[in-house]
DNA sequence: GTCAATGCAAATCCTTTGCATTCGG
DNA sequence: CCGAATGCAAAGGATTTGCATTGAC
């Protein structure tokens, strides 16, 4: 695995935002920033960080995949009308520990996702 | 909105069945009943029903969606290895209340998934 | 009879793949 | 230099859309 630029653009780009960006905003950012960077780079990229266990792909409801570096026990609350997926801080919520076993079925890692919306459309939009 | 052959055999097949069909899958069974339904219209009367709250869709890894008739405090239990979804009987599983506000966030709903590896995958495959 | 709902096919969009080229070690 | 990693373009696969046709009411 050697050390390319373009790792380091998307690894660094993660880290830094809390937004969850898509592969497209990776790339966005990339050409805004001068780095150049390929659609299929990207998804290579993302692939191997995401089988490495440093981030995180998150799959919603637009069917576009956003990644996410990788924060333990971090929820995820999206609204459910404009599709931004903020993090929760984990100290606010209590994440109970679901490593056991479920007839045979052995859990590894948990996901909580909450719903809603968020301060923004609720105040814009009173009648959703 | 009118009542066809179509809805009806769409709807009362997610009631049935408890693993989470995709499209396809819901087509596949139709034209086995002799049901025809086009891939088209499958889309379309699965995105009413849930934007009419009545079936979840759920995404996972595969990039594919899974269709969910809705059943309130269901916990998904995802393996990794076969992506086969099952449902958690939710008396097993303390559901913790979200329905609180975070930083003006309104709390709707909450989905818990839990990703490890069913029976069946453990067993086969160890090396995993 | 009307118009919502369907089926088909084409279009669209995200993601993956094949392959020649580049560049890190 | 060697081969892993990249970029490009084409391919692949799921979902959506346009439009003529069908069928529920």
């Amino acid at each position: 695995m050697r050390k390319t630029k373009q790792k380091e653009f998307v690894l660094s780009l993660l880290q830094k935002r809390y937004d969850h960006p898509t592969a497209q905003d990776i790339q966005d950012q990339a050409l805004q920033e001068g780095v150049k960077i390929g659609r299929a780079s990207i998804y290579r990229i993302l692939s191997d960080m995401v089988s490495a266990g440093q981030v995180r792909k998150l799959l919603t409801k637009d069917n576009v995949a956003h990644y996410d570096f990788y924060r333990p026990n971090h929820v995820h609350i999206v609204c459910k009308n404009c599709g931004k997926i903020f993090d929760l801080p984990s100290e606010k919520i209590f994440l109970q520990d679901f490593k056991q076993n479920f007839g045979g079925f052995e859990i590894e890692e948990q996901e909580v996702e909450l719903f809603g919306l968020c301060k923004e459309c609720k105040t814009k939009n009173a009648s959703i």
